[in-house]
DNA sequence: CTGAATCCAGAAGGATACTG
DNA sequence: CAGTATCCTTCTGGATTCAG
């Protein structure tokens, strides 16, 4: 398997070709994922789903702010890159429930990994946002 | 401190607000960091940066297809979270090196825990699309 | 060399109305 | 209930030109 070119993995030992040829970012699966995610909404849905299954209007009202449309493409995604499992009740009126798969359950401990440095770093952010900010207003570029 | 809206921390136990208010995102850090790589081009510059320091068009010409607009403005956004310092050397011609910050370089940590998860559910993550596509030519929704 | 300024195209997302 | 279809606005990013 040849080294893709925005492979993250081993972030100081793996190699990269030099220019990093970005042909759309294809065949790497780290940006991949980070594209399916980078969403307005995917992270969030994740998160809900992975607490317990969601119909459909359930999820919509559990989502303050969503539209319809939004909602729909956001778990046709999820569902394509196989976290995210449809389940339709052929019953009248139709009830749909969407839940994790066991593949979308895996990727909450590394996302769990991120959003604890997020939070425990939060502090810190905000210092380097008020350091910008005042580098920024005493002098120019 | 009360729970941000979009907080993934401790993702199971962790409280949310039902329905989640979702006010642009203000005041979660989790969302705030995943906004910020969420472009094009942050996480391949932080990748890069992570490897040793480089100089603008350094930079420029280690990442195939970057614009120089976007080049400035990538590395602007990670400076202002703090991620990464920026080194004006007075010289004729100028001279700017780029490096992470500490701070900077603790989130790669965390970040190679969601690499790896991708490269290593990567066969599943493509099982998981020939499902969802055999799905789809096979019946309608 | 390191940018900033301007202009432009395409993608993402929201509002609304309609359907099986 | 669970979506589709349509229209419209905003945001992102690229190309090009200019400047210190």
């Amino acid at each position: 398997m040849s080294v893709p070119n925005t492979d993250v993995r081993s972030l100081v030992a793996t190699a990269l070709p030099m220019p990093v040829p970005v042909d759309e970012y294809d065949g790497c699966p780290v940006t991949g994922l980070l594209r399916l995610l980078s969403d307005k909404w995917s992270m969030l849905v994740l998160v809900l789903l992975g607490r317990q299954p969601y119909r459909f209007n359930e999820l919509h009202r559990a989502i303050g702010g969503i539209s319809q449309r939004m909602l729909t493409r956001t778990l046709r995604g999820l569902e394509s890159a196989g976290l995210v499992l449809r389940e339709v009740h052929p019953t009248v009126p139709p009830s749909v429930e969407y839940r994790l798969t066991p593949l979308g359950q895996s990727l909450l401990g590394p996302l769990s990994g991120l959003a604890d440095w997020a939070v425990g770093n939060e502090a810190a952010l905000a210092a380097g946002r008020r350091r910008a900010g005042a580098a920024e207003s005493s002098g120019p570029r």
